[in-house]
DNA sequence: AGCTTGATATGACGATGATCATGTGAAATG
DNA sequence: CATTTCACATGATCATCGTCATATCAAGCT
């Protein structure tokens, strides 16, 4: 049975978590510092170890977390066709809203850039098994062999979306960061029907 | 007439942003600290503010520094079609030699998912606009009127090749790795022979 | 030669961040 | 109800970073 300070705890953690996560992605791997966070969270920043060994610790924790939680929205999908599926999970990959979110967004994507520099080794560690197993998700397979010609295609079409989101959120102009979106929605559907 | 000191001082600043741009790209905005930057260039860190107004200032040149530096040794180019063209440039990019030299190559790719949460205004419109004239670089245009469909190709492909290269650096298989910069290779050929 | 200018060096300052030792108060236990 | 336990707070410590005031020293000028 769960005393109420042991809830207490989990609950405390997952505040942690929710508030690390969001600021991991709008910010990136400095710009969420422990104090931050915990005031985010609502806690002072002294009582951090008492729920983390150490940053890399909340940094990877933070990273799986945002990825199980942001991730289903758009791949765990019932879908007529592996068409209609590319289809759909490019509109709602690339689109407007997915761009200005940043924090409750892919945090692949978030993140695309700054994972090879990262010291924290557990850290690259976890981002590589989320892509390939993203890869995996969206053609919807348990392994490569199972079907290599959709393995292959959902490797671009995640390359092609991790660029053109990130494309999309730095470009100043209104009107050509929405015409990034437009034109890699088509781009992958071009991609799957050669 | 350029007195010695004035040649000095030039070289100074070129040796500043030469490491600067190198550090901008390996270890990202926050990653190219002043007095590593100025020790990499055999200068000590107070005499940065001789050669930069503040951080700011350099990041954006250094930004502009590297560009100017990388990009012409992919994009120009005389090329027989604009098909031999989309394949010289995607695997002039996408290929284990570029993915291994994060600090020698693009830096629109190594600073992808940095510029949206970087404090410094003037760096996101640079990078901006190095985005927008690397399109139209890629489709050998001034201007999107002047070929709307090259234009439009020209932005799915640089999301590609952006998406693609940032993937192939942080999967840690060695294969799947290079795997995937042969997938993303095969799929700019296929966006535009559609 | 003596004076001025300017490129670079030295070192201090305040801010911020990660980590940790210790204190506190309330819940759990007998 | 006394004691223990534990989630959290407080505050210190050490490192790093951006900025800046001041010093030095050699090149250029009169």
């Amino acid at each position: 049975m769960q005393t109420s300070r042991a809830i207490k705890k989990k609950d405390s953690r997952h505040r942690i978590l929710q508030a690390a996560s969001k600021r991991l992605r709008r910010e990136g791997l400095d710009g969420a510092s422990i104090a931050t966070v915990m005031n985010d969270a609502g806690l002072t920043h002294g009582t951090f170890n008492a729920h983390f060994k150490n940053k890399d610790e909340l940094t990877i924790e933070a990273f799986k977390h945002s990825l199980a939680q942001s991730q289903p929205r758009w791949v765990k999908h019932e879908d007529r066709s592996w068409q209609q599926r590319v289809r759909r999970m490019a509109a709602a990959y690339l689109n407007p809203t997915h761009r200005d979110h940043k924090q409750d967004g892919c945090p692949i994507a978030a993140l695309a850039s700054e994972v090879s520099s990262s010291s924290a080794k557990g850290f690259r560690q976890s981002y590589s098994d989320g892509v390939l197993s993203t890869i995996l998700d969206i053609a919807e397979i348990g392994d490569r062999a199972d079907n290599p010609e959709k393995y292959d295609q959902s490797v671009a079409l995640l390359a092609l979306w991790i660029g053109g989101l990130n494309l999309s959120r730095n470009v100043d102009d209104k009107l050509k960061s929405e015409h990034i979106l437009k034109v890699c929605n088509q781009a992958s559907a071009r991609l799957i029907d050669g």
